[in-house]
DNA sequence: GTGGATCCTAAGTT
DNA sequence: AAACTTAGGATCC
């Protein structure tokens, strides 16, 4: 458990965990990774380098598979405020007990101690999901999506599904394989392609990409995600995952600041 | 102006 | 291709 404060000259950071490594932290974040280069050639783009100014420094985080999975099946036709809190459900009822650690963020009020700090927990096992019970997922405000995360539990659990061996393949090979599990459609295993497994070229089209997009290139028509997506692999390539963070990140700053 | 009922939307998938 | 949990904001009385 490490508390991360952003500051003028880097990120601070507080360890409240021995185990913590510096390095295991930059590359889980993506603060290993050279932007300007990437931000250079995507500038090039005139609706991109109209975003730079805001967007520019946005990484692309490195996550562990199954907690990247779970967190995005649960994120499907939901909002993010609730996606957090029910992540947060899940870790306190499912995971193990890790460390208490000084509030630094006031961001949730949830878990709070009586001393005032705050407790972390780790994200569940899928041994752990896999014998819960749907009442207590749906207890995590998932919703309809509890069968879903328990199914995914089972078959990662089992050994018939190696998250591990997925990570190992190609871009295409892993993206079937992913759109293979509950409650995982094309999007959300982009999102996991990009999040977790490295590959930059993944483009997921969720509904601020698809907004953008159609109104900064596509002159306000309609159309679907799937010509989306071929549209950004073709447009910007191996970038196309960086693509979609500015462009995903402008779209909620442009509603943010009614612009 | 306040408060409760009702409507509507939200990181898509089945 | 309609249906889906459900918290939280918007709108209406």
């Amino acid at each position: 458990v490490a508390v991360v404060t952003q500051t003028p000259e880097g990120l601070a950071v507080q360890w409240e965990h021995s185990s913590g490594s510096p390095s295991a932290l930059r590359r889980h974040l993506g603060a290993d990774q050279r932007l300007a280069a990437s931000e250079a050639v995507l500038g090039r783009d005139p609706a991109i380098r109209r975003l730079l100014p805001y967007t520019s420094g946005i990484a692309l985080m490195r996550q562990e598979p199954w907690e990247c999975l779970v967190s995005f099946v649960i994120s499907a036709f939901n909002n993010i405020p609730k996606i957090g809190r029910s992540i947060e459900h899940l870790s306190r009822r499912f995971g193990e007990r890790i460390a208490a650690v000084d509030p630094a963020d006031t961001a949730t009020e949830a878990g709070r101690l009586q001393d005032g700090r705050r407790d972390a927990w780790s994200f569940p096992s899928p041994e752990r999901l896999a014998g819960a019970h749907l009442d207590e997922l749906r207890a995590c405000m998932l919703g309809y999506r509890a069968p879903y995360v328990r199914e995914l539990a089972a078959i990662v659990a089992s050994g018939r599904v190696d998250l591990a061996a997925i990570a190992r393949l190609p871009y295409g090979t892993a993206r079937r394989a992913l759109i293979e599990l509950p409650g995982v459609g094309e999007k959300v295993a982009d999102c996991v392609l990009l999040y977790s497994l490295g590959h930059r070229e993944a483009f997921p089209v969720d509904v601020w990409v698809q907004r953008a997009v159609e109104r900064w290139y596509f002159g306000g028509r309609s159309t679907t995600p799937r010509a989306i997506r071929a549209w950004a692999i073709d447009r910007f390539g191996p970038l196309a995952g960086y693509a979609q963070q500015h462009l995903f990140s402008g779209a909620r700053w442009v509603v943010k600041t009614r612009v």
